[in-house]
DNA sequence: GGTTCGCGCTCATACGTATGCGCAGTCGGC
DNA sequence: GCCGACTGCGCATACGTATGAGCGCGAACC
């Protein structure tokens, strides 16, 4: 009833645990071909398979990656970006023969999830980690890169006094480009609608913006700038009278209010102002924006490439990666006025 | 820059080993609270968490549930079932305090899943695991049970001389219930178009079907009950000219071939015949189908409680469970003509 | 015939943790 | 003052595998 270990196998061969452990674990050099075959025989009587624990506990490698979200992971997943995320993370782990763990085991009652829970840090059952989520808990990521554990994070995360790896949309590229295609439309008057989040993400949407602006010798008045986050009326009627033909929104949601603003102003998108999102647009007709596009899926794969090549050879040195993304075209935008 | 072990603990704290063993894992009967102290005041300086193989070889549990699919989980999970099982899987392993792997490791090239490769048989590394799949091997299953594998099924699979404990959708009851609320509604006459598919979630659904008709005396005529499954020509005819006022459709493929061959023929649904299927149906507006609707993400918790009963209590025997499906009103029946 | 070499294995140990057993010391009871 | 009970630990071992070191043996060579 108790599943057989090499020993058994051993006995009934009539050859050492060791010897087992050998052909098994393909270390044939030198075993001779009959007591190979003798030994994969009573292998395969006894239906002996390797006790996965006790050669994770030998090796240290387990074929296992972690995959860590500071929130629960399905239960949103069909509209958030978890979802694509994990099918790439999941793609590329099979393809590299790794499995995954997900760890659900940390949950607090909040619906958050830690990693370090009553001293013990459940992550080190795997080889290494993916990290990932919006609310990711930066104490944590921290004393993770404190103790020397391997992991990889998906989104741009900085802490201080650690460097660590991160797989990002490129943003700053991705706005600049934005920024270039809208002024090669004949745009010279920019507005920004900015979130009143402060994260790297948005940090990298600001200072692509900023840089392409000035670059490009553009005319800025960024509403969101002046502190007051978001659309006040004060804003929309700047923009509805002001000299701005374009408007780049961090997020639907402003640019959604944007449009609602304008319609109540009897103006419309894009005949009166173009704008385009800096985050990725359902495609409901009628309201296809213009936006960037993050490549979740493939930033899922590299995210594992990254983690599994450190896996392999701990010595190479934690890198972060930029990922290029996609600009979509929608109806939002036009030549100006 | 290695973790620390116990070991290590003990010997700053200067206790043994054992001591601390007793200590992270909170047998405390003999230890008193000053040395306790000591002991945990050097874990947290070193940071010392405990190795999970370590324990797992030790102690045979490892607060891991395995979930495998034998096919990829995340391509298709957006459309097809497994989401939402995981859905209710992920939900209830968080509750309980369990972590999940995915064994995704064990593709092969034609996209199948194996659970033995290469005589490796990776689930031991969870306590239990979940199946999942249309697609199940049941020879696997067969070994997996053989060996004394702790899993249990999602969707009945019978496998001779092995009793799999399966977490399975009540086709039989859903499908009698809805044949009768058929009939309630004045329905005689019935038409069932079966697939072409032999499997125990199909035999259920026909094992439902007559025994409704026959309880309740209907008239059945049933043109996929020849032998020829699927649709022909000469069964819409019969299904057009016929007394039939209802048709129940396994799927639905055969619901949609239905309504086109019926309006080819200058007849509508549900005016001219009610239709119901035994499957779920989207909820694209204008295909409402009437039909029954498998509660996946609490069959993934409950595949989840049964799997942690037997884990915790091993002595358990397994059990298989039926969980009542729902019947939804859609815009494809209506009273007979 | 002695030395060297390579083959085919086995021995022994390490990985980090949990736990039954037992030992030394103390305390209480009579 | 002696015996038993209880406290506070440590010792030793088991879990199943991987692997460097080493051993015995036969063949080949000078």
């Amino acid at each position: 009833m108790k599943a057989p270990r090499q020993s058994d196998v051993a006995r009934l061969a009539g050859v050492s645990q060791s010897a087992v452990s050998r052909v098994v674990s393909g270390d044939l050099d030198r075993i001779p071909v009959q007591t190979q075959e003798r030994i994969r025989a009573v292998v395969k009587e006894l239906g002996y398979v390797p006790n996965a624990a006790a050669r994770n506990l030998r090796n240290k490698r387990n074929r296992l990656l972690g995959v860590h979200t500071f929130e629960a992971v399905f239960p949103h997943a069909r509209e958030d970006f978890y979802f694509d995320f994990l099918l790439g993370i999941e793609e590329r782990a099979e393809e590299l023969g790794y499995d995954l763990v997900l760890f659900t085991s940390t949950g607090t009652s909040d619906g958050r999830r830690r990693i370090y829970r009553e001293g013990t840090n459940r992550l080190n059952l795997a080889d290494g980690s993916v990290l990932l989520g919006a609310a990711t808990d930066r104490e944590e990521l921290a004393r993770l890169w404190h103790d020397g554990y391997l992991f990889v994070h998906i989104g741009r995360r900085e802490v201080a006094g650690a460097e660590i790896p991160c797989i990002v949309p490129d943003y700053v590229s991705a706005t600049d480009r934005l920024v270039r295609s809208l002024a090669e439309r004949g745009h010279r008057h920019f507005g920004y609608l900015r979130e009143a989040i402060e994260q790297e993400a948005y940090d990298d949407r600001r200072a692509g913006y900023r840089a392409a602006v000035e670059r490009l010798g553009l005319q800025d008045r960024s509403p969101g700038f002046r502190g007051v986050p978001g659309l006040s009326e004060e804003c929309l009627d700047e923009l509805a009278s002001g000299p701005e033909t374009a408007v780049i929104a961090e997020d639907i949601r402003l640019a959604e209010d944007l449009r609602a603003g304008l319609t109540a102003r009897g103006l419309s998108i894009p005949a009166d102002l173009s704008v385009a999102v800096l985050e990725q647009s359902g495609d409901e007709p009628g309201h296809r924006w213009d936006c960037l596009v993050i490549p979740r899926k493939q930033i899922g794969r590299i995210a594992i490439d990254a983690l599994v090549a450190r896996v392999e050879d701990p010595d190479l040195p934690p890198v972060s990666r930029l990922v290029a993304c996609d600009l979509v075209a929608g109806e939002t935008v036009a030549g100006p006025r």
